[in-house]
DNA sequence: AATGAATGAGTTTTCATTCAT
DNA sequence: GATGAATGAAAACTCATTCAT
């Protein structure tokens, strides 16, 4: 543990070889973590999981926590994505398809790995970063928020809020805890009971 | 980081003395996990912030690993004993009732930091106590299941097991987000929508 | 004091720069170790007297015991090489020649220090290298005994046995004892009635 | 390891019970300095050992170096004792049956147990007792020599004290090689070639 | 740019010894 | 006197980070 500074990548990296290698090191460094748990996995096991060594690794990121909060950043970048794609489609699809097929692609979704972020995200928080990986629930409540007033469903504003913090807590909570905890379970019957409880509470 | 044993308190405190120490080493610990995250968390720091040498500390823990089990140990018990509370009342009080009044008890429990649970589990997940913290939320599960299974909401086993994992998994998690992220959120409201969500999803 | 393993340099060096290091270190745990006994010296004290840090030292030595076990180890090697060296030349130079110039060759041996071995011996003993350890002197007894077979003196088995032990036994004993407390003694007097012991010893 | 003072027993047992008590730690000491080695051996485990508590092995003990120092002191009382009384024999038996006698005590006598030398003399030896310990083969060879010089073996001076030296160094070491590793040995052969050997060198 | 040996501050942990009860 | 909980100095060991090659 030493003070951290930036906990940003080095460089952004322009050419072809960097950009791979950029890669390559994320990569080693979130199997590492899940492996290992962010306190056991250290800078000169991730570097040999990618097949370099430790000084090529601080070439491009300047500390361990740069890669914890770099990971961090891809993996909310990628669940946004995921989850801004879908709600678009509530006008033409309908709400209750729409939460379908959102469930199902969360639980689905390839380079979404919820262990890697409660990994990291005690760590996360201990660094500048905080805030940005603080905002990042809030900012989706807000799409989701934005998604509800424009469904018409008739709520005053302060009950919106409260249904959008609860529907974007429960459905990244169910897929969290299916993907990491209880992977057995049956994941359509699931997708289901999820849908009908979102598409009840919602109902007037 | 050292190889681990049992991670389990070295004693049980029996005598009057030996019990105060032992919480204020566990009240200490807690105060300084929540504060700095377990890694940066020492054992001479806890220590020094129950007051106490180093020496006393290993006295009654055997490593800092052994605190973190505890101290989530006591966060599960305190969390079961609350839940169980409310559960064997939904005869007498009804289910809308009783999930009311749990949720507004959760939100409220003394002795229950959400935030220290997840400053811990990552760690204690790593440790010789995994499967006793991993088995928590089905056990609670389980309790569920029966409730719902004699409250006569009919349905098919494997959607009861499915509605028993949403039901715990979405109170928790909706508590653990209210009272770590969100605390300016209305508790009132809040704990009305999540009794409607989880009513008119068991609803048949 | 920690749970030892495998108490084995870390790597073997190959490299000239780490070989060096290697070596340094050694020889500064020798220093150390005899100057201040085994419990007194301190990993950091014998980096300190390596000229390098705690950090290198561990790079190449996984522990304090595992300095011991290879000093000894080497100690043993040298101490192994002497004695074959001599006993081969039983034919050509007769077995008074070989005993008194083994004797003078022992009490004058570069890099055996007894000293060394009393500091250590206990501590190795501890170790998972205790095998090793322990079967040396028995190692030296069977090349001895076998060199006596040779010789025609007429023992039967159980004898020769015995004399092969008491040989080894004596000599070591004595060289021990001479360059460890009693350093003022006349070495050539002492190297003639060794030699005088024995071979009489030996005699039929 | 802290700063030692006198090493010596803090009081010397006139009552009746403390003498038992006295002797009850130093038994227990011994057995746990043979089992553990003398690193490993803690103030508290010989306590445990003598079933009493650490504060009253330091009503007996001023540190655990003196435990080490008297136990030693007695070991080394007990040889002398032994030697002292075979050698006393020599005008009435000869040297040869004296010799045999001698041995064959040494490979016996309860109460001397050689391992617990070898643990502890490291220790001692950097103490404020080394003088005493260090002069203890020294005072054997001058008893021997005393003998060999009455007896008429026909000597010069400093081939007496050489002899003096084997004597007492070739017995002292084939004893505690017996007794310590080689266990399994034939004693009676043993103490005939170990009589033989001796016998031999002095003979004129 | 890549390498990986070297660094050393910072942790965990132990245990001889003390002293209040 | 006996007890054993408390102390804390001291040790072993780790690992993020640097930098000479």
């Amino acid at each position: 543990m030493r003070k951290k500074e930036l906990a940003r990548p080095r460089k952004l990296p322009t050419q072809e070889r960097s950009r791979e290698m950029f890669e390559a090191i994320l990569d080693a460094a979130a199997r590492v973590f899940v492996e290992l748990g962010y306190a056991r996995a250290t800078t000169n096991k991730i570097a040999a999981e990618a097949g370099i060594s430790v000084g090529s690794l601080y070439q491009y990121f300047p500390s361990k926590d740069a890669l914890a909060v770099e990971l961090l950043r891809r993996y909310r970048a990628k669940l946004l994505a995921v989850v801004g794609d879908h709600l678009g489609r509530v006008g033409e699809r309908g709400l209750e398809a729409v939460v379908r097929e959102l469930v199902d692609a969360l639980l689905r979704a390839e380079g979404i790995d919820p262990t890697l972020q409660r990994v990291l995200i005690e760590q996360v928080l201990r660094t500048s970063a905080r805030a940005e990986v603080l905002g990042f629930e809030e900012r989706l409540e807000e799409v989701v928020a934005e998604r509800l007033r424009a469904g018409g469903t008739a709520h005053r504003d302060k009950d919106l809020r409260v249904a959008a913090f609860l529907v974007v807590r429960v459905v990244l909570a169910i897929v969290h805890a299916v993907r990491v905890d209880r992977t057995e379970l049956d994941t359509e019957r699931l997708r289901d009971h999820v849908t009908r409880m979102i598409v009840r509470y919602l109902a007037p």
